[in-house]
DNA sequence: TATTATGCCTCGCTATACAAGGTATCGCAA
DNA sequence: TTGCGATACCTTGTATAGCGAGGCATAATA
């Protein structure tokens, strides 16, 4: 689907809190999983959430762990996040900010 | 209601190419009547739709023409944009876009 | 005459998506 | 054992665009 970058970028931080909401990820997982939940609608890319989550742990909002991956599955060493506190409460903020932005967009594209 | 900057990124063009499709605007108008569509959600800055609409004429998606206030309302000169029929074919798939996308992250962020 | 509202513009700062490139580890097949 | 693909992490450079801050011109109003 490849959407234009000027809409992603509001996108990654919600998305990733709503996440580690969930249950502590690691990257590449979060990657595979957010292609996987939109159906490859988004499209994410490596470069652009390392990045992203060092932001977000720089600021308090998630926290990370380096763990082995379980024996089942096997792999080198993953970096898993969890959410803070402090990330949990920008999440609600950052979801109502979500939800009132996409209706004034839609109160304007309607022409209401 | 001041939404941070990369939700709005996305959503100017959409909305200036709308509102041109109803009639033609000039910038000034554009920025007032999306504040007052969206009852002040948006706050319009003039540092930002006067260079996107720049961006949309030399892309060919609005054009621009030079007129006189109407006498009733007096005051200066006013630059009328109007969209062309590249824009239009811009706005529907930019609309339909704006959707789509806004479904996908819907998808993640409620854990689909 | 001074002020306010209208109406246009640009410069500089900042933030960030993403392409491109790199490193390390593991399982598996030739 | 060597090679390869998948997993898993990272950084650098480039380009873009919102917006604060400033400026200019014109018209109505006090």
């Amino acid at each position: 689907m490849e959407f234009p970058e000027e809409l992603v970028r509001g996108s990654i931080v919600p998305i990733v809190l709503s996440l580690l909401r969930e249950r502590p990820m690691y990257g590449y997982e979060i990657v595979k999983l957010v292609n996987a939940r939109s159906n490859g609608a988004l499209e994410w890319k490596e470069g652009t959430l390392y990045p992203a989550l060092h932001r977000l742990q720089a600021a308090g909002k998630i926290k990370s762990q380096w763990r082995d991956a379980p024996d089942a599955e096997g792999g080198r060493k993953r970096k898993y996040y969890t959410i803070t506190p402090s990330g949990l409460a920008d999440l609600g903020q950052k979801v109502d900010e979500w939800s009132n932005f996409t209706s004034a967009v839609q109160k304007v594209l309607r022409g209401a």
